[in-house]
RNA sequence: GCGCCCUUAGCUCAGCAGGAUAGAGCAACAGCCUUCUAAGCUGUGGGCCGGUGGUUCGAGUCCACCAGGGCGCGCCA
């Protein structure tokens, strides 16, 4: 399903889960049972402040119920000005306490005053404590980031669940397109955040293989081998003969014909080399048409950066009876029955007729109309099949599955979700992604992608034209819920404008600079966990500490991002650190004694080199994340 | 006609599960730099968060209605 080869333009959108009110009870760990058995993370600083405030505040209100501690929060500060951090913590417990939050923000101020971590604490505003942490509890990050390495930021929010994320699922009748990319990229950089934030996942690719569509693509692929076993007939007489007519005129199924002429000579067509009775060829051309395509497809993936664990096919799943088990299983739940539906309000299609058909009762699910699971041939509706390919996902024990869909397939998810709901008896979660369509822009003029026309802009074009790194981060620059314009020009730029390039370049930066300290001082091993034991006091401009602020939310972007499904908030984090340690490095512009590397004061040097060090971790490890590739230099 | 999604600075977009004075880049304006830390730096101006009501101590964020844009609406996937 999903972005079908059809589809005018490119990706689509994104969707809007209804997350779960109360972050679901979660099987083992609870996801968010923080109220109980908080998943400390030692490594993750607002996640500890959290824990010293919600002590704090059990001493000045010991009866709180977990409910209301449970949306205690830690935030950063937008202004410095207030500190470090502000908590919530007077104003959501008011209520319950019976006292005024400003009161509350006071006694609870002067509690966490002077902690070893909080410097200073005070109330302010509407009943916001404002932290203000040594800068020593920052400083005492690095030697956690450094010693962690790319697992600093790793969560447990997922602990116990099982994901599967399905996406691509491009139908195998033709070389991917642009119009593919978006639901490649996100589903693929949400498949490594969830794992990142714990959860165990499966990157999943449906193949559709099993419709009308390939039946089609076969017969386009025949046409191709008559033309390679020399036939006489003329594409037009072939055309007439063709159910539906000849679809799939691409070039890229003359390597297909030919493949087959030197597999099976003349054999697959009459002696007078046209149309043979399709029962003698169809199965065995559709089978190497479509093996040809999905390497193709595979190959173009590849390129992309993705690789996915399993690949299900629909048209095997329905030849082993699969699909017609777990409809009998509806039947037996008395979930199926024969009916006739309304029309469409407002708008009737002009072949509107009323007709009896095999419908699941989705609307006990939550759907607006019961959908049909049979074509008047007898055959199943794809809708039918996809049931059985969640039951099989389901029956390989994952808790929620996730489908990254175009927006045309908005209208599909209800009844998709009522589908899980039933199969799995309530058990397990389905979400869609749903990726607005990308306009690809070039030179300011929108590049139209028509099949009519010929401008059929492959993936691979793509690709070489402005590379995997850079479309892979473009693509996440954005909300997939949100339509995308994608500037062909802007995304090869070398300047802040374009994320790609300022975020490699901070971390080609970082790492240049580590080169050059090996040089500068090479009795004095540099390595990340050389650098977790020296001394950091030094650090104390506000540069510096900014870029540690910044880092010491690293780990909270990642749950957050996580838990909303939503990658791309990994692309900004990254720019704004990225912008954090260029204006550290800009420092040293004017003023030589801000530069990192000093050659006559080692443990200075030290110290930024660990700060260095750390920030190249997290932008390496975000962007392992989203699938780029943290470039060594630019060059 | 119905349903879902979107609407934030001139432009492209953020806004982290309701929190303080709504942010960034580009463009504009004003300075600086001409560097071997190349692919500039610093600062300024710029907003009725589509509109109107509502819930709340507090709304860009939640609810209702309206407007504009996108997608979908039986045997296509």
């Amino acid at each position: 399903m999903q972005a079908s080869p059809f589809s005018p333009d490119c990706c689509s959108v994104s969707h809007k889960r209804p997350r779960p009110a109360c972050p679901r009870p979660s099987p083992s760990t609870g996801v968010r049972s923080r109220a109980k058995t908080p998943p400390m993370n030692p490594s993750d600083l607002y996640e500890s402040l959290r824990e010293t405030v919600l002590a704090a505040l059990a001493q000045i209100i010991p009866d709180l119920p977990a409910e209301i501690a449970a949306r205690v929060e830690i935030t950063p500060t937008k202004d410095t000005a207030h500190g470090d951090m502000a908590t919530n913590a007077a104003m959501v417990s008011a209520k319950a306490a019976r006292q005024p939050p400003g009161k509350i923000a006071a006694t609870l101020a002067q509690r966490l005053t002077g902690g070893p971590a909080i410097a200073t604490a005070e109330a302010a505003g509407p009943g916001f404590v404002n932290l203000r942490l040594h800068p020593g509890t920052f400083r005492a990050l690095l030697p956690t980031i450094l010693a962690a390495g790319e697992s600093y930021g790793d969560s447990t929010a997922g602990a116990g669940t099982k994901i599967n994320v399905e996406y691509v699922s491009a139908n195998p009748t033709g070389p991917m397109h642009i119009g593919h990319c978006r639901g490649a990229v996100v589903g693929d950089a949400l498949a490594n955040l969830l794992h990142k934030a714990g959860y165990t996942v499966t990157k999943e690719y449906y193949i559709n293989d099993a419709g009308a569509q390939v039946a089609a693509l076969a017969w386009a692929a025949y046409w191709r081998y008559l033309q390679a076993i020399g036939s006489p007939m003329t594409e037009d007489a072939f055309a007439a003969a063709v159910p539906g007519g000849l679809q799939y005129k691409g070039e890229y199924l003359i390597a297909v014909g030919e493949a087959l002429q030197a597999e099976f000579g003349p054999a697959l067509a009459t002696p007078d080399k046209t149309i043979a009775p399709a029962g003698l060829w169809l199965d065995t051309v559709k089978d190497r048409t479509i093996a040809a395509m999905m390497a193709e497809i595979r190959q173009d993936l590849r390129l992309l950066g993705v690789q996915q664990d399993i690949y299900s096919s629909e048209r095997s799943l329905v030849a082993s009876g699969a699909a017609d088990t777990v409809i009998a299983g509806l039947e037996a739940d008395g979930l199926i029955y024969e009916g006739v539906l309304e029309p469409p309000k407002g708008k009737t299609p002009d072949d509107w007729e009323p007709r009896p058909q095999t419908l699941f009762r989705s609307t006990q699910f939550g759907d607006d109309v019961d959908r049909p699971l049979r074509k008047s041939d007898g055959s199943n509706t794809y809708f039918a099949n996809d049931i059985a390919y969640h039951a099989d996902k389901i029956a390989r024990g994952y808790d929620v599955l996730i489908d990254v869909l175009g927006a045309d397939h908005g209208g599909y998810v209800p009844r998709m979700k009522a589908a899980v709901k039933a199969v799995s008896g309530g058990r397990v979660a389905f979400e869609a992604v749903l990726c607005q369509i990308v306009h690809i822009v070039k030179g300011g003029q929108p590049v139209r992608m028509s099949k009519r026309a010929g401008t059929y802009v492959t993936l691979r074009d793509l690709l070489d034209e402005v590379g995997k790194d850079a479309v892979r981060f473009a693509m996440l620059t954005r909300n997939a819920d949100a339509q995308m314009e994608f500037d062909l020009d802007k995304v090869l730029a070398t300047t802040r404008e374009n994320p790609v390039f300022y975020v490699q370049y901070a971390h080609a930066r970082c790492r240049s600079v580590l080169r050059a300290a090996a040089d500068m001082f090479p009795d004095r091993p540099s390595t990340d966990l050389a650098l977790a034991s020296v001394a950091t006091d030094s650090l104390d401009g506000d540069a510096e500490l900014a870029v540690i602020r910044r880092l010491a939310q690293w780990p909270r972007i990642v749950q957050a991002a996580a838990l909303a499904r939503e990658p791309h908030r990994i692309a900004f984090f990254l720019y704004d650190l990225a912008a954090d340690f260029h204006m550290l490095w800009n420092r040293g512009k004017d003023d030589t004694t801000l530069r990192f590397l000093q050659p006559d004061q080692p443990h200075q040097t030290l110290a930024r080199l660990a700060l260095v060090a750390a920030t190249a971790i997290v932008i390496r490890s975000g962007l392992t994340v989203m699938g780029v590739t943290p470039v060594e230099e630019m060059r």
